[in-house]
DNA sequence: GATGAACCTGCACCGATACT
DNA sequence: AGTATCGGTGCAGGTTCATC
């Protein structure tokens, strides 16, 4: 390792193309582009300029990079809520492919909460990120606003707003919905309570949807009383889900707007009510278990995440490339039935 | 000597901040 | 208020060398 000091004798400074060129006889430029490995550098010569540049330990300054590039290989990733098991195995995929291209993601938690989600843009366009991956808790727009004004490439993932055109990866939504609350009418299930997210999010609207679709196909009238709604923020607790539990609602099934919710179903359902909790079917969404493995039974919705992810990195990529082109990217994930470790004997109606 | 490719260099510039 | 500084890069242009 290549310690280099002020003139003091004092500090240690880092190593620098400038102090390479002086090792080396070459000009800075040469070694910047010899390191960047450029094709207007000799074999020879840039296998001279890379092998020093590993002795003397020189790492590349990446603010000063994208002080003359205006590219920091940095893409935001601002996310609703990233204790949630779906978005952290969605985190790990878009953090390998942003790597194989050869960038780095910073990621920001929202917590469904606009103002951080102000914060989180700010934040990301004062670090001059080259492009932004978000789901927006559409609340508001002032964030996206930001983003538009900043003219930072970005896309939206999970959710989509219906009144302006923008680049975006969801999952279809409307199907899972239908396909959910189709299962559990076939298993002769009639009174379907759905705990959905927040109609402002589009996958809750999207989804509920879906819901009154499988209802309206078994010719089944739509309950208002059987349909609620329930945080899904990280920083709330249980407390309006329990409080919906709490209630005298007549129901046979359930269908969680998330396999998080469904899992907290799970857990206090036995708690509040005298029932038998293996008669109350309960299906999901966002098929956590295909990626954490865990020896539930549960039924759920899911889709190609890693798809999703490539689809979703790719399309950003491409914007920032080419950021004045016309191409939208508005790609809607296929969603289907996943059952998880059921029962020996068990079949999956059809 | 003319030509062109390969290789390398010099200038200007990026934005924030310290300094004069 | 104006200038210098930091580290790195895009672009234009200069030098060298091989080939005809």
């Amino acid at each position: 390792m290549y310690i280099m000091t002020d003139i003091s004798g004092k500090k240690p400074r880092r190593v620098t193309l400038k102090m390479i060129a002086e090792q080396t006889g070459f000009t800075i430029n040469t070694v910047s582009h010899a390191l960047n490995g450029k094709s207007d550098i000799s074999a020879r010569t840039t296998e001279i300029i890379k092998r020093k540049a590993q002795e003397m330990g020189y790492i590349n300054d990446m603010t000063a990079s994208a002080l003359r590039s205006g590219f920091t290989k940095t893409i935001a990733l601002i996310l609703p809520n990233v204790a949630n098991p779906f978005w952290a195995v969605l985190i790990k995929g878009i953090n390998l492919e942003l790597y194989r291209a050869g960038y780095t993601s910073l990621i920001m938690d929202t917590d469904e909460n606009s103002h951080l989600e102000y914060r989180a843009v700010q934040s990301a366009i004062s670090r001059k990120v080259d492009g932004i991956i978000i789901c927006p808790n559409q609340l508001d727009t002032k964030a996206i606003q930001l983003i538009e004004k900043h003219r930072i490439p970005y896309i939206f993932l999970g959710r989509k707003f219906e009144d302006f055109p923008a680049n975006y990866v969801i999952w279809d939504d409307e199907n899972g919905g239908f396909l959910a609350t189709s299962y559990l009418l076939s298993l002769g299930k009639r009174k379907i309570l759905f705990l959905n997210g927040p109609r402002h999010i589009s996958s809750s609207a999207e989804r509920f949807r879906g819901y009154c679709r499988a209802l309206a196909s078994y010719q089944i009238p739509y309950d208002p009383a059987l349909v609620a709604e329930t945080t899904i923020s990280a920083a709330g607790d249980n407390n309006d889900l329990l409080q919906i539990l709490k209630q005298d609602l007549d129901f046979d099934a359930i269908f969680a707007f998330s396999d998080f919710i469904a899992w907290e179903i799970m857990v206090l359902l036995p708690k509040l009510k005298q029932v038998d909790i293996s008669q109350i079917p309960i299906i999901g969404f966002d098929d956590i278990q295909s990626d954490l493995r865990l020896p539930l039974p549960f039924t759920t919705i899911g889709a190609d995440k890693t798809l999703e992810v490539r689809q979703v990195v790719q399309s950003l990529l491409k914007i920032i490339k080419d950021p004045d082109s016309d191409t939208c990217y508005q790609i809607i994930m296929p969603t289907h039935l996943v059952f998880h470790n059921q029962p020996e004997g068990w079949a999956a109606p059809h």
